[in-house]
DNA sequence: AAGATTGCTTAATACGATTCAAAACCGGGA
DNA sequence: TCCCGGTTTTGAATCGTATTAAGCAATCTT
């Protein structure tokens, strides 16, 4: 691979002036800036990231952790991170957690030795407020938390308005007929997981309907584990709910595998209500209920603040927190009672 | 951020021991290595990669360019690459080319700009074989590529031993029954989208089955394409085949909705047949047949022969061509004739 | 026409690591 | 005591680029 070097020699110039050619920040007379570019194009020249970045101590790049890739939820924040990102001419590196403390502390260190300039986080799941983050603060790297955002209140966050998402669906079911209304979450120890059981304890609050703590499930992302953590609350029909309410889309396919080993049905037997799509398309039954995340917008506002930070440098220290509106699309499975 | 120099002051060590102990490629006496580690403990220093990459010019990173991490089936891909990477101490980036072929042009520089070394490539549709990808192999970048494999025979390539695929789902919609077999592909400019036509063939022709032209259905990775190319095909009864096979997951999506379009569904009125997973799960009817590929052995292999070329440059030339096999999931969809 | 001004171009330096050659060290044998 | 061989440590050079200050040529002023 040819070097600056190489192109100012082919070209007759210095390098400084091949380096002017290229960053633009000095003017150069048209006729080298010509002979300059000929020789570039026949070397066939790429200007090596790496010295750049080592000299003027910009990557131009961007971190991004989550949990999981294959969670469809995610490939669209990424796309949206990834467009963002692109259009301030800033890469991104992706990687997974697998949900797991450990593996998010390595790929934290693995993103500050690469020196990305700031880091987008959906937290692994067992420690959501963990002290490497922390210290990835205090190490002066930018860190915008987007979908898993953690308890503390000083850290820039992006999410869905969990809350009100939540309390929408429920609200929807009780406007749909049903009254004994169960929830399926994920790890009560992730932020935006108890938003949406609060939001769904405030709907039940606001018509009147007491809440049962039996009714309050809570899962994991792992459906097998789901399903067996609810069929045994489905076995007999005598406390059983009328309609559940998962706030995400692998407890919720774990919530749809225990009513299929139940042989219930729904809209049946029990209505259903998740977060996240679970199927591609609207063409298949039983088509779920949806609270439907803005993943892309997500991702693309969690971007845009970070490159904000990244470009004003502790300019304004302030806390910008997000919450994006997501959208129900009713589908068969709360269908009104009949 | 801390240098390596800071660490060699704090430590009364020559900048020289700190990188022996952080490399270990010489030999340090015990308390000096204690010093060293402690001193690096306590300024929190993290190596700078890119300095290590300027000398070194070793990056230890591979790209990857899929033509949209949305298409369930890339995260998978994505994620047995990065499983293969991480294993002997590679970083993935990962990018989206949006099946064009100026945006993958664009990323090809941007990641030979980076330094990769190595780069998966799972081609943008309209040009597979495209000047630059040659480009970048003659500028000694290995490159393999996975699933869109190009025309030429002289690079490496990973994919589903598509031909195969596609005959063993016609030769289980013949056993069903079918025999009026139509095919809806993606782009016929894809090699494998070539491959899966041509098992389609063989498998028609070796059950004795004539195979019509006007059975061939070129379609591409957009839903509502699809949809609108088959319905007049579906439209009147008349010449309408008894089952459908089609090649991907987007092109299969787009046959559904064409089938609701014109009030037909499957089995009951057609057989289906296709490519990649629809449903996150099998709850969901029609559950639909499917060619399964194994995507994430598929990124996993792919990218473990990327290392193989990284690290024996040059070394054996010959074109490593690996073919896995898939499976077929046999659900509803494709029911025996009744 | 000479000095001041403007505007390109160049040469030298630094970024933070690795690495190689040379220096320092250290015990043992003469 | 001195030297020797081997090991550990050091210091300097280097990777490819951006950047600053200085050099130089041409134009402008008066």
């Amino acid at each position: 691979m040819s070097t600056i070097k190489e192109v100012a020699e082919l070209a007759g110039v210095s390098v400084g002036t091949v380096s002017h050619v290229i960053t633009g920040a000095v003017p150069v007379t048209e006729p080298l800036r010509k002979k300059v570019q000929e020789a570039i194009r026949k070397l066939d020249y790429h200007p090596n990231h790496i010295a750049r970045s080592l000299k003027t101590s910009k990557t131009r790049t961007l971190g991004v952790i989550v949990p999981d890739l294959t969670i469809s939820f995610y490939p669209q924040v990424i796309r949206g991170a990834e467009t963002a990102a692109r259009q301030r001419g800033y890469t991104l590196i992706a990687v997974n957690s697998d949900d797991r403390a450990d593996r998010q502390r390595e790929l934290l260190s693995l993103l500050r030795s690469q020196r990305v300039e700031g880091i987008l986080l959906a937290a692994a799941a067992p420690a959501p407020a963990g002290p490497h983050a922390t210290q990835i603060v205090e190490a002066n790297v930018p860190v915008v938390y987007l979908d898993r955002i953690p308890d503390r209140e000083d850290v820039d966050t992006v999410s869905a308005e969990d809350r009100k998402a939540a309390e929408m669906a429920v609200e929807h079911l009780i406007a749909a007929g049903y009254r004994r209304i169960a929830i399926a979450t994920g790890p009560l120890m992730l932020r935006n997981e108890q938003r949406r059981l609060e939001g769904y304890r405030y709907a039940l609050r606001s018509a009147g309907i007491p809440s049962e703590e039996e009714f309050v499930w809570e899962g994991n992302f792992r459906p097998e584990d789901v399903a067996a953590m609810c069929a045994p609350k489905l076995k007999e029909s005598a406390g059983r709910p009328d309609a559940i309410l998962s706030t995400n889309g692998p407890t919720g396919l774990g919530v749809l595998r225990a009513l299929r080993d139940c042989g219930l049905s729904t809209p049946r037997d029990i209505a259903l209500v998740t977060f996240d799509e679970l199927t591609v398309d609207e063409l298949f039954s039983p088509s779920i209920t949806t609270v439907v995340q803005p993943a892309y917008e997500i991702g693309f506002r969690a971007a845009e603040i970070l490159l904000h930070r990244v470009e004003n440098r502790g300019a304004d220290i302030s806390p910008i927190m997000v919450r994006l509106p997501a959208a129900l699309r009713v589908r068969d499975s709360s269908r009104a009672m009949g």
